[in-house]
DNA sequence: CCCCCGTTTTTTATACATAAGAAACATATG
DNA sequence: CATATGTTTCTTATGTATAAAAAACGGGGG
């Protein structure tokens, strides 16, 4: 019943391994792969018998070889590799943002498995997880409410990010000048410049990028709570920008430019200076947030 | 497969809302008790006859009539009206805090299902919705990890709370004279004098007055991820002290202090006292937590 | 002893089943 | 026709089943 989705990404993640490596080369253990796959040996045993069966190894004596190069068509799909409850929560994104639900729909758990081709168990389950996102609410013995992804919700949640980043940002701030982080800061600009210059081409790469550069800062002084938030704007910006690409471009380079004034504001160590980088940054990403939901 | 604790909790009620009316008397149709009981009218029928059965109620043409006084004993006991979810939420938080588990134990989902009684299904989801109080972790295709009730749990949670208690509690301080709030915070203020006057035998009331006295500051300005916040502060609170009863009374008393020092901060509209009250009262409410974690 | 691999056991991810509960529909009665 | 009750249908809460994946066990060679 379960899927196997894991061994197929691990089956594919090994065509790379395989070809970074020589024909006719030994292959590494069975334990030195199950580590670079990330997955348990017994997943690794599967995906080397299933390549044995296509000749992509020869198993000698005590020993594995590589007998022929792995083509790219003989990966899996994409779609095969994610697990029922990563395609539910694409689907239910999809459902979402499409415009499919208004605020105050209800959410029916039996309907949203039989449209997504799904148990039910698996529905309850991602809606038990994604109720920490503020955009559904259960109620007792019936279904879940749609809050939707409104106005209020967007600036319900930057002031919650605000509250969060100032903060961080001045511990950032506090950090001797022995520490690492400075070292990371300045190979976060060189990305960001990087991007810059190439902003046409590679503007859809931003997204990561932002993503990174605020989980780096709020990195200096670890809290669970801050930590778990994040996951929240990172799936707000993630999935909503998927279905509003209008001046995405224009946008991101905005937003580059604002990151690096905060690089420069960190360095300089000016609180004033800090607070006013940070919250200018903030108060144009909540702007043109609330400008793509209207 | 499903337990009919609705319907226990349901009757249970419903004995209550009898004993206000007179024997004789003819009970309000079932759409008036579906409201005062909270439930469907499915439930309402069923708690209608369970009643009947027993001569509580008896039925007469378009008519119901109470027919006898229903007794204490007739209840269902409080644990079966407890919806298995419930249940294990109970169960999880005895394991925890009765210290079976130390930081870095793994959870085991199936484990967990026998050593409760209940099916793995409901473990999962409890698990899932569990998540967001910072405590458990999960690792992809195994299980979860308990982090531990540790000192650094509590910090953590203290830093925001600092935050989120701080915000309200100015943007209340900077509400117009006329607004509801200030009558609140009045009854609050005598809800408080009354507890404490009375706190020898009343002190465990505090728990819930805490609560609520948080949460009517929190609701000026409504957030929901501060709303949700609260929640993880109630549980820890709720099951914590559950466990910690060592110097229950003078530490109630304390806080009740605490808070009446706020609310008058609250109602001098000073911003430096306000601030000041409030921070006084949450570094006494981590210290006691810290020192009943150690 | 430590690592490698074959085998067995345990656990998780997911599907499915069903009683309890909610909601919708239908009928009756004032 | 509005409201109350009887009936039917749909949904949720919870248990059980099972393939896939992980973990544990065990023997053999360096």
């Amino acid at each position: 019943m379960r899927t196997d989705t894991t061994f197929k990404r691990a089956f594919n993640d090994m065509i790379d391994i395989i070809r970074t490596l020589d024909l006719g080369a030994e292959l590494p253990s069975e334990n030195a792969l199950r580590i670079q796959l990330g997955v348990s040996r017994t997943t690794v045993r599967k995906v080397l018998a299933g390549m044995s069966a296509r000749g992509i190894i020869i198993s000698e004596a005590h020993k594995r070889i590589i007998g022929e190069r792995p083509r790219q068509k003989e990966r899996y799909p994409k779609e095969e590799t994610l697990a029922i409850s990563e395609q539910v929560e694409t689907s239910f994104m999809e459902w979402m943002l499409r415009g499919d639900a208004c605020p105050g729909t209800e959410i029916n758990e039996t309907e949203l498995a039989r449209k997504f081709g799904v148990a039910t168990t698996i529905v309850r389950e991602f809606l038990n997880r994604f109720q920490k996102y503020g955009l559904i609410e259960k109620r007792q013995n019936a279904g879940w409410v749609f809050k939707g992804f409104t106005a209020s919700f967007a600036l319900e949640l930057f002031e919650i990010r605000e509250m969060f980043e100032m903060r961080s940002a001045r511990l950032f701030a506090a950090l001797p000048d022995g520490s690492p982080v400075w070292k990371q800061i300045q190979s976060m600009r060189a990305a960001h410049l990087e991007l810059l210059a190439d902003i046409d081409a590679r503007f859809q790469d931003f997204s990561e990028l932002d993503s990174r550069f605020h989980r780096l800062i709020a990195a200096v002084a670890p809290n669970r709570f801050i930590e778990s938030f994040q996951d929240v704007i990172t799936m707000v910006f993630h999935y909503h920008y998927q279905w509003n690409k209008r001046d995405e471009r224009a946008r991101n380079e905005v937003a580059i430019r604002e990151h690096l004034a905060l690089i420069e504001a960190l360095e300089s160590r000016n609180i004033a200076l800090i607070d006013r980088a940070c919250r200018l940054h903030l108060t144009s990403a909540r702007e043109t947030l609330l400008h793509s939901i209207a």
